[in-house]
DNA sequence: TGGCAGGAGTAGACAACGTCTACGATCTCC
DNA sequence: GGAGATCGTAGACGTTGTCTACTCCTGCCA
């Protein structure tokens, strides 16, 4: 598991191999089927591990924050972006539509904590407003999308821009109000 | 070529290997070598399809639609996500990251005219606000995020809403304002 | 202390896949 | 009517995920 964790880290979610695993924890191609049944289930647990270590990054970076709940986001879709860039491959791993489809081994959820404190910041910056949900949705989808767009290519050649921050903080700008 | 098409409505993404695509089409494995010098260039030529097909599906749509810049959005992300849905394999196809990334195709380059669309819908409603190309940037973003969420479960879970009717309101309305 | 059940790893088989190569058919044009 | 190009076929090769038999090793209980 640690095997697989370092080789998406260097190496892309392409090379994801159950044997190439394997061959890198040293043990021969039929051994993880002890411990996990499927191909499929690894590369979930491995997911997993990229969505604690998310969530670690973002509790970090809002441990010693300000307590206005715009720049909290601001600060979390900074951590959000910089994981996408520096843990890409893992990043592309745990948003893999097969992983999260089939699964049924709610890998899904392992998401909602983080989606949780979206929706308290949203609530706390506009009680009146909309549903927090719904908000908190749409921010989360627009983050996400700037993140993932931008990642392969599609946003820098569509708005020329030199990096995403500017379309983060237009999403966010959008879904929370400017700076007060 | 038809045949992977057919195909990839028809089983989804995941079923598109070269072999299979083949068999459907009456042909041995070897022979779409001849036009395709690879899988994943057959891929994104199915891609391809899949992206003008979208942009058809979009231009019908605004033909006879009001003027109003706002509601042409809306009908524009109408037709995004029902496409999403209606074509899910297509959409999971068209947006694969090897395929983006590795390719150098110009596959990117495909999505750009609708881009196009979409920032001057922006610049004519809000003539006068941020570069229309990081508002559309933005709004591309919002909306592709929150139909991907959506369509592998993610955002149902964290919204508990039945449709993603409202966060595409939310992500419409946050970025070029409220109804008029 | 001896025997033994169960977990963990190995090695090999199998079908399917993408790629490559040699070969055959068919069609066009000089 | 034959030459050349285009297209498809058939088989090989290496790699992959899964499955099955076999072998260790470890800890427990009589």
């Amino acid at each position: 598991m640690r095997a697989g964790i370092d080789l998406v880290r260097a190496e892309g979610s392409a090379a994801l191999s159950l044997r190439e695993i394997a061959r890198r924890a040293g043990v021969s191609h039929g051994a993880p089927r002890r411990h996990f049944p499927t191909h499929l289930q690894l590369l979930s647990t491995i997911a997993r591990a990229g969505f604690a270590d998310l969530a670690a990054r973002v509790a970090t970076a809002l441990a010693d924050a300000p307590a206005d709940p715009r720049a909290r986001v601001v600060l979390l879709a900074g951590v959000y972006a910089r994981f996408a860039t520096e843990e890409r491959g893992m990043f592309e791993l745990m948003f893999r539509h097969d992983l999260l489809e089939s699964g049924h081994l709610g890998l899904r959820g392992t998401s909602m904590p983080l989606f949780g404190l979206l929706v308290d910041l949203v609530a706390e910056a506009k009680p009146a407003d909309a549903p927090p949900e719904v908000t908190a949705g749409a921010l989360w989808a627009g983050l996400h999308g700037v993140v993932q767009l931008w990642n392969w290519g599609s946003l820098p050649l569509a708005t020329g821009l030199p990096g995403p921050e500017p379309l983060l903080e237009a999403v966010i700008t959008a879904h929370m109000g400017g700076v007060r």
